[in-house]
DNA sequence: TTAAGTGCAAATATTTTGCTGTCAC
DNA sequence: GTGACAGCAAAATATTTGCACTTAA
């Protein structure tokens, strides 16, 4: 069957909270990373680290730039979210997201800049490929297209 | 038929070189342009700015950093290269390659850094299903995979 | 109590830009 | 000759780090 779009919402999610994980895991639970756990949670598709900054400060002005940076760079180690680029459509900055089970794609307009996400079973089974293929094992996947969006196409 | 592994050597060559290509769109043909393009032909993968100005150094050591990032700028809005990030395994740089015909994926191994490519007509259907699917014409297309080498798995 | 975590400021890394001078056409 | 391009240095952008202080466990 043909994958579905997801336009800004999620709907394989992971059953435990960021928070949970990262307790059971040892770490410690600081004001810090109550906040910016649950902005992670609940952010509708993709945040920088520039917009989790401020929206962490929204609740705590004391929340400093370099919390934000270890708290992603902790994130990523333990594999619970995945850093994306979104081929540098605007800036050189990364994107984070909540890894889910389901891989998808991301989908960025030349044009206007729109994100979209696409989920597809080509993405998993690019997985298997890359294993039986390579010997590489997958960890991660990440597929980033360059289009043009219906409307921007019109415009042209 | 189950994809080829590439590694560090380009089968399927576009026709024109990058130089004759730019020559016939119009542009000047400076002695930079010269050494820059040939470096970007003859690179065997992936090269980076730093290492690009290094090589074009050895040929002529005025050539200056920006021409380097003015030249990837243009190549890339010619939509002669591609910008990879390769998963930035080892720093935020890019790395830029020689668009070819064929569409490829690449692999890092987390372990050692390695890059792997891949050919697999698995790419080229998800720019078919991207494009069936959501409506956005496919410009280009980024897969990349993180993984870990036969080696790195046996190291562990 | 104490080691993990935070804030701050400065450093680092990469890429871009304003301006002036040069060269391909 | 002239406009596209190059060199230079400084700026911009994004992220990381050393160190002293704070706090969760």
């Amino acid at each position: 069957q043909p994958g579905r779009i997801k336009v800004e919402l999620m709907t394989t999610r992971p059953v435990s909270t960021l928070l949970e994980v990262l307790d059971e895991r040892g770490f410690r639970m600081t004001r810090q990373r109550r906040i910016l756990l649950e902005l992670l949670e609940n952010a509708s598709g993709h945040v920088n680290a520039k917009d989790l900054l401020r929206l962490a400060q929204q609740r705590d002005p004391s929340i400093n730039r370099a919390t934000v940076y270890r708290t992603l760079s902790l994130l990523k180690g333990e594999g619970l979210i995945d850093e994306l680029d979104l081929l540098h459509l605007d800036g050189e900055e990364h994107f984070y997201e909540r890894r889910r089970p389901q891989d998808h794609l991301h989908i960025g307009c030349v044009g206007c800049g729109r994100i979209l996400e696409m989920e597809t079973n080509l993405v998993d089974r690019l997985n298997t490929e890359v294993q039986v293929t390579t010997g590489f094992r997958p960890d991660s996947i990440r597929v980033e297209v360059r289009a043009l969006c219906p409307e921007c196409q019109k415009r042209q």
